[in-house]
DNA sequence: CTCATGACTAGCT
DNA sequence: TAGCTAGCCATGA
């Protein structure tokens, strides 16, 4: 039997971003050892009742939060976000322009 | 088995 | 940037 399941993995890597920081689902997945399986992270989270789980720092490629705009997951997490010092506007956080050139260096270092 | 659904992506216009 | 399309994967009817 595995160690860690698929869901223990993508839970640890949404629990190591950073206070500040984001990350998009392809990412998560990603460096939960799960290439391509960015919607088994949503489908994780939509199922995910840890209170302490970081899950306001996922969002979509795009740098959109993916729950419904004006649901309330949506003011939730925009709140959140704005609590940790991100600019939000639009449902779409905005990262520094500098550090924007690249997917990498726009969702942090790993 | 097929079909629909969803906190998704990447590519093209 | 927005809209559309096709591909993707796990679940449940």
């Amino acid at each position: 039997m595995p160690a860690l399941s698929d869901a223990e993995r993508i839970l640890a890597a949404i629990r190591a971003i950073p206070r500040g920081q984001v990350a998009g689902y392809g990412q998560i997945a990603h460096r939960a050892g799960l290439p391509g399986r960015a919607r088994l992270v949503a489908r994780i989270l939509s199922g995910n009742e840890d209170p302490e789980l970081p899950w306001h720092r996922v969002l979509r490629s795009d740098g959109r939060i993916a729950l419904p705009p004006g649901s309330k997951g949506w003011r939730e997490q925009a709140r959140r976000l704005r609590a940790e010092g991100l600019q939000v506007v639009e449902g779409r956080v905005r990262m520094p322009r500098a550090e924007s050139a690249l997917d990498a260096a726009l969702w942090g270092p790993r």
